[in-house]
RNA sequence: GCCGGGGUGGCGGAAUGGCAGACGCUACGGACUUAAAAUCCGUUGGGCUAAGCGCCCGUGAGGGUUCGAGUCCCUCCCCCGGCACCA
């Protein structure tokens, strides 16, 4: 009997699906369709790495089994080739980006080709293509035209001995990730995105779509609503207001003074009124120096000064209170500006604390000379004029609407989520199609223009004072104006390697398309994606910004969906033996191409999907793939016992259409290691019985195709079964014939189980209970005690409660 | 601090309120072999045991509901993830 070759049978079979385009995705729009989608990869030098196939195969077994249930699939793959590290391999070996990258395309693809996976090839996107980026460029004008995309000025990392702005995940403890020197912000007048435009479509949608809670959760959180008013203080003495939002209107009587920014304009306003001038000004002098990193860190002591000479009103009671500038209070969020409730505000109380402010409570229940009393859901209120004795529900409506009859206040929503810092100073990305006229502004390059091409330079490193290496290119800087001819400016600042992602699913449905991002009909039948499955790491950027693009592409009229996926699931991380991420620096990484050589790809395909639950990090063990490996020869086994027959015999029956339904629902639910399992506790069964029959065989193999494509087209082919294994459908299960006639069941006395019974599962209790009385270890256990009580729960349990 | 998800053998992990530990790994014992590897068979939560059946304990801790709880409820501890001076 011949060893299972892997390398040979999976080789063939890789040729023969190549050649008959098995994959490829049909354009017979009549049938049902079925898009899955895993999210593409940076192309790295490092290549593959055990983590990435673990999606890949799990949605390859969904689009394999669809396919098998009549669906015409759409599995395609690509590559988010614009970024980081092909750029610094370019300034360090003067190589262009673009050579690095078609050599870490070619070697991800040939890894992904050994793995077998039935991606639509044909159809490979790679977001540094012209032809493609041209449309990410299409899509940014659109925003621009229609006012979403805008100019500010933002601050950037940057590292003063590189000379170079740095993205967030470059900045390492505060330092620059490359030499170490500690990081400053730069301010740069920067794109815009305004995402911020789109929260509440953003956070409401997220009920339309399913996807898993915890990635919900994470978007709510990351948009961050928050419901509250916008209150207007009068100062005194001035034609100013200012105004405060909140989410506790109803604590206004408890609000004894006020906090603003240190960058609130008011101090600009009125600052011949400001009687400690100097000393606010070294104090937002303090704050400007202070570091984003440092402002944010948590639990610092408060710090403030009072702004002597400026007194604000409550305009609940008419008091007047203090006004103070603090770091604590950002201007980035809401107006700039609070109310201190110190009563039942922790951040609050800490500063009334230190500065010996007074503390009003409001909120009955707790000690406020104490501590800030922050439990107020079901509290009563006191010391507030016409909100006294009440609940804080009915407060709060009171007073809301108090506010609007006197124009003191509004109902406000504010949302945690800033817009999009859309340019990056760099080489390696889309150009951002944009022309600067002293005459006309900010001009679009016209649509026909585009793709706007990343010039040639020599140098990819940003110059010295952190504008981008196109800056430099002056003949390609030096431009005409598209809208009125004379001198203009190129952008130089490049696009975020999150764009050609934003919007990669619509490419997928028309690649090869000059004339629009797709066509209508083709992303009207394929759009929107059936089935995302992606990393939690991507959960509150990438998701985000995609649905925010797909939701304007929807605005525009270019798709006809609002959201983009239906579902999202997500994988779990793959660790090292050590239980540690696998990093080169651990020494912990398991090479997907060893695995293969040694094991097949039908094992490593295996072990990865029966590793563990597929939604948790787990640690790789090579002792669990040689398990895979040994199922695998023991399948190949089979086929020297294979009897004639064209049903199920008696003997397996139920344990297939048990296997069936398991194996069909698992692979539906991320539970691919218990549909393995499932196959594995049925090869037992078979060697126990010690035969098996042609329909039998049928079944387990294509049950088990999804994860092993290679070794059961194999077995399909030698056992001459006919055809090829993956144009077969998909078996169906009889949910009467799941049921076993006969049934060994558990037998309690007072919940203890004390023996089991055979059974026939449609026994009446009494026939059960004849076989019961008739177990010796049922009898002694009952032994001089008395019956109170008999549960029959058919095909489950049979307890007897007895005194 | 707020919001999620968890805690089950030596390990990865199974269990619609119904025989906890499926399945795999590891370890141990046996068969095959000159030997080893591979393969096959058996055992593998802990303890007690008159060795015969069997009994006791056991799903982070403590209570509760129930004929019956890993699963439901309450209190607490620990781990992982997200958000966070966000008013």
């Amino acid at each position: 009997m011949a060893r299972y070759n892997h390398q040979e049978v999976e080789k063939k079979w890789q040729k023969i699906w190549e050649e008959n385009e098995t994959f490829k995705t049909s354009s017979d729009y009549s049938k049902p369709k079925f898009y899955a989608l895993v999210e593409f990869p940076y192309p790295s030098g490092e290549g593959l790495h055990v983590g990435h196939p673990r999606p890949y195969t799990a949605l390859d077994v969904v689009a394999r089994k669809r396919r098998m249930e009549g669906y015409n699939v759409l599995f395609p793959m690509g590559w988010d080739a614009f970024g980081l590290p092909a750029e610094n391999y370019a300034i360090q070996t003067k190589i262009h980006p673009a050579i690095v990258t078609e050599r870490n395309v070619n070697r991800f693809k040939e890894q992904m080709k050994s793995l077998g996976f039935s991606f639509d090839w044909s159809r490979e996107v790679n977001t540094t293509d012209p032809n493609y980026f041209k449309w990410t460029q299409w899509i940014f004008l659109k925003l621009f035209e229609k006012g979403l995309a805008y100019k500010k000025e933002m601050p950037i990392n940057w590292c003063p001995r590189c000379k170079i702005g740095l993205a967030n995940e470059e900045v390492v403890d505060n330092g620059c990730e490359r030499c170490g020197h500690p990081v400053e912000t730069r301010v740069k007048n920067q794109w815009m995105l305004k995402i911020t435009e789109y929260a509440e479509r953003l956070i409401d949608d997220l009920e339309q779509v399913d996807y898993i809670e915890r990635v919900k959760i994470q978007q709510r959180n990351w948009i961050g609503r928050s419901e509250g008013a916008d209150v207007t203080f009068q100062i005194k003495d001035a034609d100013q207001t200012l105004t405060v939002f909140t989410t506790r209107p109803d604590t206004l009587f408890g609000a004894t003074y006020m906090v603003i920014s240190p960058e609130h304009p008011v101090l600009e306003e009125l600052q011949e009124r400001i009687e400690n001038l100097e000393e606010v000004r070294a104090y937002q002098e303090e704050a400007r120096k202070k570091s984003e990193f440092e402002r944010a860190e948590l639990n610092q002591e408060k710090t403030g000064v009072r702004v002597e000479g400026l007194m604000a009103i409550n305009p609940v009671n008419g008091q007047e209170i203090t006004i103070w500038v603090s770091d604590y209070v950002l201007m980035s969020y809401g107006t700039g500006a609070i109310m201190a409730v110190p009563g039942h505000d922790q951040r609050d109380w800490e500063f009334a604390a230190k500065f010996g402010l007074p503390i009003v409570e409001v909120v009955a229940g707790g000690d406020v000379t104490k501590e800030a009393y922050t439990q107020t859901e079901t509290g009563t209120m006191v010391n507030s004029g016409f909100l006294n004795g009440l609940d804080v529900a009915s407060a709060k409506q009171k007073i809301t609407a108090w506010l609007e009859e006197k124009g003191l206040g509004v109902p406000k929503v504010n949302y945690k989520l800033r817009d999009w810092v859309f340019s990056r100073q760099r080489y390696w990305g889309e150009p951002i199609p944009l022309v600067h006229c002293e005459k006309c502004g900010w001009v679009a390059v016209p649509e026909e223009e585009l793709p706007l091409r990343l010039p040639d330079v020599e140098n990819y490193e940003p110059t010295d004072t952190g504008e981008s290496p196109l800056a430099k290119i002056r003949d390609w800087v030096e431009t005409a104006c598209p809208a009125c001819g004379g001198p203009a400016e190129r952008e130089t600042d490049t696009m975020p390697q999150w764009a050609g992602s934003s919007w990669y699913f619509l490419r997928y449905v028309d690649p090869h398309n000059d004339g629009a991002l797709a066509g209508k009909e083709h992303l009207d039948y394929w759009m929107p994606v059936d089935w995302y499955n992606g990393g939690m790491e991507h959960t509150t950027l990438h998701l985000l910004y995609s649905r925010f693009w797909h939701k304007f592409l929807y605005d525009i009229g270019v798709v006809a969906q609002p959201e983009p996926y239906l579902k999202r699931t997500s994988h779990g991380m793959i660790l090292g033996e050590n239980n540690e991420k696998m990093s080169k620096s651990r020494g912990n990484v398991v090479n997907p191409d060893d695995v293969v050589a040694e094991y097949g790809a039908d094992t490593m395909r295996m072990y990865e999907m029966f590793i563990g639950d597929f939604e948790k990090s787990v640690p790789w063990s090579t002792d669990g793939v040689r398990g895979c490996k040994r199922f695998l020869d023991r399948v190949w086994k089979l086929k020297d016992s294979v009897k004639p027959g064209d049903s199920y015999s008696k003997e397996l029956e139920a344990k297939m259409h048990q296997t069936i339904k398991k194996v069909s629902h698992d692979y539906e639910s991320l539970k691919f290691n218990t549909a393995i399992a499932a196959l594995m506790t049925l090869l037992n069964d078979i060697n126990e019985v010690g035969s098996i029959n042609q329909a039998e065989m049928k079944t387990f193999l294509i049950l088990l195709n999804p994860v092993a494509p290679h070794i059961t087209e194999e077995l399909w082919e030698i056992l001459g079964f006919g055809g090829m294994l993956n144009e077969q459908s998909w078996p169906t299960y009889d949910e009467e014939k799941t049921i076993a006639r006969t049934i060994a069941i558990g037998v309690q006395v007072n919940g203890k189980v004390r023996g089991d019974v055979t059974v026939n599962i449609d026994d009446p209790q009494e026939v059960a209970r004849e076989k019961v009385m008739a177990n010796s270890n049922i009898q002694r256990a009952l032994a001089g005690k008395t019956i109170v009580k008999e549960i029959y729960v058919p095909g489950r349990i049979y307890n007897i409660v007895v005194k």
